[in-house]
RNA sequence: GGGUGGAUACCCAAGUGGUUAAAGGGGCCAGACUGUAAAUCUGGUGGCUAUGCCUUCGCAGGUUCGAAUCCUGCUCCACCCA
């Protein structure tokens, strides 16, 4: 991007990059005119995210968000980044449908540092402002609490969708899940906040920091909402407990085949997510007529790249490629089997085997994908579908469950 | 405080005395196909020293030749009325 005299990017050029992937900005003229008067005045909007450190799994859904708050961060605005320490005390209801657990102040604590490390790898946090919303709510009082509690009704809060749906379903809704918004649209009063960063489901709270903002007599913020990711099954919504998530923390190879097997579907969706690539490119590369694959796979070096590096990638790229087409990969891990359970022979029956290589979780379940065919070993691969048959074990042996599970023996 | 309904395997959910290790669906695993996937098809989805044995339907007792199913107590959950 081409930078003016005065050091700050053009209205055109900030719109052009923040809009990219957005699914909502409320109220929208009001985010140009706030662009245009940080340009004019060479102040910095404030740009504010807020995390609950719930899990200790930043994955790629996350980034959507993140990686917003770093276009604005590298056209020279200042993030503020929020960790909820107390909020998550409270649990988000937004998009819910059932309470979230709610945890104790000590794991929180443990959480947010972790979160902080991940969340460097996309935020440059030298740059960015970390705010703990435990430091302005730990030092409350009850009448705050109420004070805050007045700003809105039964009515409001019951019509959002999740409660709604809850109440339909005869599924609780506590009160203290009420609160939530209420403490989220408090941290933008506390940071000042001129721009808040969320999913598609975070609208209800962030509209709430505008009405809070306002009766402080702050200028309201603007909310910029962002689609929600989905996740590798290529239908709901990207998640750890849904187990169709891609982690930052991941190696590269795993990502990159977690990349692979989305469906093809939701392939534009993380381009623009999810990458840099300009949208003319990622045009040509979904064309029809050209193979799929090849899209995906500059998807997935673009995504690994981001976390990894280029080289990494590419090799991680073509590991694939070799497990695709029916090789193994080049790096095997080595698990080690101890001699002395073994047979005087050397031998072991396949099912201990594969438990001992905890590639399933009890020898009735290795018995299954024995019988099914999921078992070789050797170079040549052998299949044996006979659970009673005893192979002998030898340091260097290739064993093999499904496609994905491989190891090599050492005998110890 | 009063009332009603509920608790079954990873999740949802059938089953109200005996071919019930427990229907069906989802998810997951394996196999076939493929573009790597998705979709589709097939098989599987409590454990073990394995053609037999052991354990499981909220918890603890009881009735019975036999209980997920009947009885008693308990725990937990939801909704409704106050």
């Amino acid at each position: 991007m081409s930078v003016s005299s005065s050091g700050r990017v053009s209205l055109d050029e900030q719109w052009e990059v923040l809009r990219r992937g957005v699914e909502a900005i409320v109220p929208e003229d009001e985010f140009r005119k706030k662009l245009e008067r940080s340009i004019a005045s060479g102040v910095p909007l404030r740009v504010k995210y807020g995390i609950d450190p719930t899990g200790i799994d930043v994955h790629l859904g996350h980034t959507v968000p993140l990686r917003k708050l770093r276009q604005f961060q590298d056209l020279g605005h200042t993030a503020v980044i929020i960790i909820g320490n107390y909020t998550a005390l409270v649990g988000d209801p937004s998009g819910r449908d059932e309470t979230r657990s709610s945890l104790t102040e000590e794991q929180v604590a443990v959480n947010a540092k972790d979160y902080l490390r991940q969340v460097g790898r996309i935020i440059d946090l030298d740059r960015a402002e970390v705010h703990h919303n435990g430091d302005w709510f730990s030092t409350w009082s009850f009448l705050d609490v109420l004070d805050l509690m007045r700003h809105m009704t039964l009515g409001q809060m019951s019509a959002r969708e999740d409660f709604a749906k809850r109440l339909k379903a005869e599924k609780p809704v506590y009160l203290h899940e009420c609160l939530y918004p209420l403490m989220q649209g408090w941290d933008s009063v506390e940071v000042k906040a001129d721009v808040e960063l969320g999913g598609t489901e975070q609208l209800f709270s962030l509209l709430v920091a505008r009405s809070l903002q306002q009766s402080e007599s702050q200028s309201p913020q603007v909310a910029l909402t962002m689609p929600i990711l989905v996740g590798t099954d290529g239908t709901r919504r990207m998640g750890k407990s849904l187990g169709n998530y891609i982690g930052v923390a991941e190696d590269p190879v795993t990502q990159f085949a977690k990349v692979m097997s989305i469906p093809d579907e939701p392939m534009r969706q993380y381009f623009t997510l999810l990458t840099d690539l300009p949208i003319a490119e990622v045009d040509a590369l979904l064309a029809p007529g050209l193979n799929p694959r090849d899209a995906k796979e500059a998807l997935g070096k673009a995504i690994v790249t981001q976390y990894s590096g280029s080289e990494l990638a590419d090799h991680a790229a073509s590991e694939f490629r070799r497990r695709s087409s029916g090789e193994d990969p080049t790096e095997i891990p080595d698990i080690t089997i101890p001699r002395d359970g073994l047979d005087p022979d050397g031998r072991l029956a396949v099912p201990h085997l594969i438990v001992a290589l905890g590639f399933e979780s009890s020898t009735s379940n290795a018995r299954r994908t024995i019988e099914g065919g999921g078992f070789n070993y050797g170079p040549d691969r052998v299949v044996t579908t006979d659970v009673k048959e005893r192979i002998e074990v030898v340091d260097g042996l290739l064993v093999r469950v499904g496609k994905k599970k491989i190891a090599r023996i050492k005998l110890g």
